[in-house]
DNA sequence: AATGTTAATGCAACTTGGTTGCAAAAGTAA
DNA sequence: TTACTTTTGCAACCAAGTTGCATTAACATT
């Protein structure tokens, strides 16, 4: 179930996603202690991921990373984008790039999740 | 650090990777539970993947799959191929093609993780 | 504005996947 | 066998995330 009511934890929420960037729960988490307890932290992104406002995924590490969705509802998402991860900074975003994926015998893909790492235009050596 | 010694342990571990299918911790620590700890099966897996003889990967709900290693070794890895999990059955393997990632502006692409879901050939509909 | 209804929140306790420290057991070489 | 060192089991721990429940806060109705 999405977001009925606009409380002052979802605003809290959303003014974090003002850039493209991607956000970890713990960062959030950390950004919001004095504000938010962690429970509300998780279901709130719970309630705005179920409303297409944001989407999440995981790094290579088991971390969970949430995101502003472009043109998604609550009945429709449209999130197969990939993923980056700059593994000097950190920092995470979506790519707006179209990965092909080949035919695959014997299976029916629906959906896909890809990362990519490396280095972002500022850790660029 | 690697394998050092043959022990039982490894040796129990490797038994269940005959197949090229993958196989999370849990799974393992569930199958091996008369046999080995599962801080045993945590270390075994550490180091085998170390020594080139599995690699590992993360699902979408975080967890860890292991799967064996078709050429690598202690100092070079090669496992670049996606992995397909069946939305159905759960099960996930190693998918034995190339997927070609479209150059990233302002961005250097050092590995990248794809992890393809749908229905395997057993639950295809 | 006061009231009633119900969603949303905070808190503590819990769950789960995984890690750590350390003493005991098992490989390995001599 | 002995000595040496890696590996193992165990218990305790850890961090991310979840759950149950009483309290608080939206918000529609009066
Ligand atoms: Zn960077
Ligand atoms: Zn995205
Ligand atoms: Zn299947
Ligand atoms: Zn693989």
């Amino acid at each position: 179930m999405g977001i009925i009511r606009k409380t002052q934890s979802v605003e809290f929420l959303l003014a974090e996603f003002q850039s493209t960037e991607a956000l970890s729960a713990i960062e959030l988490i950390g950004r919001l202690d004095s504000k938010l307890n962690k429970t509300t932290v998780y279901r709130v992104l719970d309630k705005l991921e179920d409303d297409g406002v944001l989407h999440s995924f995981l790094d290579n590490s088991g971390i969970r990373w949430y995101a502003k969705c472009k043109s998604c509802t609550k009945s429709k998402h449209f999130d197969g984008h990939p993923h980056f991860q700059c593994l000097s900074c950190g920092k995470v975003d979506c790519l707006n790039i179209n990965v092909y994926l080949p035919e695959i015998p014997n299976r029916q893909v629906t959906v896909s999740q890809i990362l990519i790492q490396g280095n972002c235009e500022f850790c660029a050596n």
